[in-house]
DNA sequence: GGCACTGATGTCAGTCACTGATATCAGCGA
DNA sequence: TCGCTGATATCAGTGACTGACATCAGTGCC
């Protein structure tokens, strides 16, 4: 006979999804949610920092992901290399069976100015871990971060258009459609045809 | 006789500069900052939405510049050259005179996840007005958002050169030389040389 | 002069996010 | 059996923010 059931946090993740989505994020408390599962106020800070954390957690992950991708271009790649390198690696995580609940978390995030704070801290963060590994790749120091920021951008275009409905395509085949935007863009040039994958 | 000392909210703005700069932010309450120029926290609260945006109103006349950038741009001109044109209409707000005022207020922000959150919320409102008018001038949809976060971006890491110690450049040379940068990087070349402004 | 009206402010009471301190108590290893 | 650990509960407190209502100088109108 176990004290307490497990999982306190995921459980508290789930209940906050569902109530972000049925009440609104503003009209549920910390108490609410926690109550929901069983628990108590206190203890739902002691999973999550703030009530928009338990959105949140788990963004090391991507972050590695995005890290992995840099280190796993060959010697000599450029920084434009390096971005799609960490792209494509980060693609893996956002299967077709995510979509649906990428797109429920993002209808909680589009309705909160505060969640959407919270979103563009997470990015930036992740840029700022990008352009730490390009630089330690050699890149310099504001290359790397116009880099990074780019990659997160694309990235973040990317998303917008894997979880918009009716989309099919995989989350690869649209960074890579959105990555040729973006060189097509800074060339300074129009887009008349498709760009290549 | 006035029966309240004018420019209250100015007086606000001045007080909570110097107290989030010599106390930091979090350790100063509203009302701190209401009471030292003679005013209750309910009056802080009417005058800004909250504890953060103190630091923040007057982005719109920012963001009017960044759009009047773009409406001067010529007819044809490719989405990177309303970008230009909006990075060189915004850099008149830079002068030498405003360097020591932005770097006060940046070293609060950079001190605080909280303000970092708000300035990035703010930056991204930018960026999705400025799409907005590229669409207007006929860029499709995410090159539109793509060239937007793009100038933001850049206009982000020429912000940071033009606050760091000793630089002495003006804003929008530093903007053209990043952009400079942003460009060569986008071409998947590395940068060997100077990069002409 | 009197009077209604406006607008910036004050007062007060309340909600809720978040924190620190302290208590509880099942399970586990010694 | 005993003491320790770790996840939880309880409680009291601070501070951000809000809504309702009062105040009262100035302004314009009769």
């Amino acid at each position: 006979m176990v004290r307490w059931e497990p999982g306190a946090q995921e459980r508290l993740r789930a209940a906050a999804m569902d109530l972000y989505l049925s009440r609104g994020y503003e009209r549920t408390t910390a108490a609410d949610i926690a109550h929901a599962v069983g628990l108590t106020e206190r203890t739902f800070f002691r999973h999550f920092a703030d009530k928009r954390e338990v959105l949140f957690s788990g963004q090391e992950v991507l972050e590695q992901a995005f890290l992995d991708g840099v280190a796993a271009a060959p010697q000599g790649a450029s920084p434009l290399d390096l971005i799609a390198s960490a792209l494509a690696a980060v693609a893996t995580f956002f299967s077709a069976e995510r979509r649906d609940h990428s797109r429920r978390r993002q209808i909680i995030i589009a309705a909160n100015p505060a969640l959407q704070e919270r979103e563009l801290l997470k990015m930036a963060g992740l840029a700022a871990a990008i352009a730490v590994a390009l630089r330690a790749r050699g890149v310099p120091d504001s290359t790397a971060v116009l880099a990074a920021e780019s990659g997160v951008t694309v990235f973040g275009v990317a998303f917008g258009k894997w979880i918009a409905a009716g989309e099919e395509r995989s989350f690869l085949d649209l960074e890579r459609e959105v990555l040729g935007e973006l060189v097509a863009m800074a060339a300074g040039r129009e887009l008349r045809g498709a760009v290549g994958g």
